[in-house]
DNA sequence: CTTGGAAAGTCAACAAGGCTGACATAAACT
DNA sequence: AGTTTATGTCAGCCTTGTTGACTTTCCAAG
């Protein structure tokens, strides 16, 4: 429906402007769209569990840097530590989250995800990665290729930010 | 850093999957925080006005279908009426949108931007324009229509879903 | 022409998850 | 000893989502 332009671009390789804001609006809808579907599942997920999305995102990245620190994911979630807190809170009380002490530093503490923790993670991780598997399939290989470089780019304009302006926070 | 995987498969075309756990692991982190770079201009600008997220799509939606009623908007944007109205109730007071009483069926509100309303959303809209335009420019043409592709994959994914399941509506 | 129901709006109450500010504690650093 | 750092916590505010109940308008079918 919309990447004739793009597609006719194909292995010329050149700069030579496709970008109509007209087709950048197209990317910009596309990214909003999709967005709201790749959260949809784990969502679904979590109303059942009583909990939200910010449950997610520190089970996620717990899982996936096991032992990091509160301040770590502070700063990787760009939210408040009480909002943080909150959240951490909960997961801790509930057993789906371990909060050790440090030994070197004991002011620090840091996080795991105890085997039932693990257990939530596994199934929201698995019902993300489904649609995106889903998605690479149907779309193939190389367009996954230039989708990741796409996102990359994406986020590599953030991180820039965050330095330059000295991280003056999310909104 | 990630499409090594990928772009090894380039030109075989067949499905033989490079998608470990771990690339699409990549993928979702990928979309988290690009999704997050993808909103960070906007919400700077709103904050200035005293808007938010929701003030946004409402603009974005009446802007890209002027005339468009309330209904529409709310299956589109895909959140109880209460909300929508909220929001809309200020844009109008502010004179940022024009709500019309319908000619055909008066019940109906057709919604449109006043000059002041156009004129923040070609703020917002540019803003998200450039950081598009730049990503896709850095990326260059192949990868922006493999990115086009893999997200309309994803849209349809959740259009699919919300027709199938009868649309019960977002979390 | 009456009445049922759809479309839109309003009011009230609530929850999640952001935020700020202030303050407490313990540990580490100087 | 005094300061800084990491964390936690209390209180209060905002946005944006939710339900439920109710009204007004008005189309359309009986």
């Amino acid at each position: 429906m919309a990447d004739r332009n793009a597609t006719n671009m194909k292995g010329r390789g050149e700069s030579l402007l496709f970008l109509t804001d007209d087709q950048l609006r197209r990317g910009i809808e596309a990214m909003f769209f999709a967005y709201r579907g790749f959260t949809a599942d784990p969502d679904r997920i979590l109303q059942d569990y009583g909990y939200g999305r910010a449950h997610h995102r520190a089970i996620h990245f717990i899982n996936r840097t096991p032992g990091t620190t509160v301040n770590n994911l502070l700063s990787i979630l760009g939210v408040t530590k009480q909002s943080l807190n909150r959240v951490l809170r909960t997961l801790v009380e509930d057993d789906l989250v371990d909060s050790r002490v440090g030994t070197r530093d004991k002011r620090e503490r840091h996080l795991f995800l105890t085997p039932k923790g693990a257990g939530l993670e596994r199934e929201l991780s698995e019902a993300q990665r489904n649609r995106m598997r889903d998605a690479y399939r149907a779309a193939g290989p190389e367009a996954v290729a230039g989708f990741r470089t796409v996102l990359e780019q994406m986020m590599n304009q953030e991180m820039r930010r965050q330095y330059l302006d000295g991280g003056d926070g999310p909104r």
